[in-house]
DNA sequence: GTAGAAAAGTCAACATGGCTGACGTAAAAA
DNA sequence: TTTTTACGTCAGCCATGTTGACTTTTCTAC
């Protein structure tokens, strides 16, 4: 009985709670994303350019098809951008030992240059948030983003030992 | 001294624990948006449709100016959009009372049900993460991403009350 | 009351980065 | 040997961002 005053318009409370939540996710990754689209923008490239390299650089020997597994996207979009990368000596391309056909991805030291700038602006922004909140917050924080995505990308978090995409 | 054996390696965690941030936000966010853009697609709409519709569904009678604001984009982006959504119908614009220079924004009963379709399909994602993360992890994920939001927009969420776009 | 600033809109041109569809080549797998 | 897979390419379309220039209406300050 006495919790019946608690749950007044429990509705409302959610909705807006909700709500916010898509606010903080829609001003946090605009913001997340500024810093690195002004660098990328000075060297003429764009958003695509930077997931291409960040996970390159996080995968070293990745395939074509495992980053097209990661971006989602179609082979057409990603070449575009990844023959730009290649061209302007920002990754190298090596067959695959066990499967030749495959063209394996690494970053060149250009490559691992403009991948630490532009990571660096983004780790020092979630550092300042991450210290300000406090380990606890933090522990929250990925919780929950790790609820938002996929059950199959999920896995790759949970379970860190296989780093592989399939 | 007993601090020494705590702080084994720590450069590494912390670059481990700030890579995994950026993946969380890349990969939440693109499945945070999977859903409403299908809906989009239907009505041979973009993401684009969706900010605007969202914000005005936000604050009715939002004006021009506030919403360029919120989305930091030029109003020659923002117009191409905004003019498809009022001429099929979504939103509505009215003169302001105090400055008839403006063009104040609603959405219409078919913009409202738009957007709440929309809306549906983000919050339910969310609750869901927000009931399997629980209570003290929903504190967690808003102050971080808090954190990550530039100053003056932070404030907007600090202090609900006037939720004004200058 | 007039000058200037501000709110909104418009036209034009351009870039990025998604998409589909069709087709080609080399290598692996059946 | 046939089929499938990994990768690439050409061509064209669409959405959504940009800059720059210019207009109209209305408000504000002097």
């Amino acid at each position: 009985m006495a919790d019946v005053k608690i749950q007044v318009n429990p509705l409302f409370l959610r909705e807006e709670e909700l709500r916010q939540a898509l606010e903080l996710l829609f001003f946090g990754y605009r913001d997340f994303t500024a810093e690195p689209d002004r660098l990328l923008a000075e060297k003429g490239f764009g958003r695509a350019h930077h997931r291409v390299i960040y996970f390159v650089g996080r995968h070293p020997g990745l395939a074509v098809s495992h980053l097209l597994g990661i971006l989602k996207i179609t082979k057409q979009s990603l070449s575009r951008v990844l023959g730009q990368l290649v061209e302007e000596g920002y990754i190298s391309q090596r067959p695959g030992e066990r499967d030749r056909r495959q063209r394996l991805l690494e970053l060149t030291d250009k490559g691992r240059d403009l991948e630490r700038q532009l990571t660096a602006a983004q780790t020092e922004l979630v550092a300042r948030a991450y210290r300000a909140a406090g380990a606890e917050a933090v522990e929250g924080f990925r919780t929950v983003l790790l609820g938002l995505i996929n059950e199959k990308d999920r896995e790759r978090f949970l379970d860190p030992g296989r780093g592989s995409f399939e």
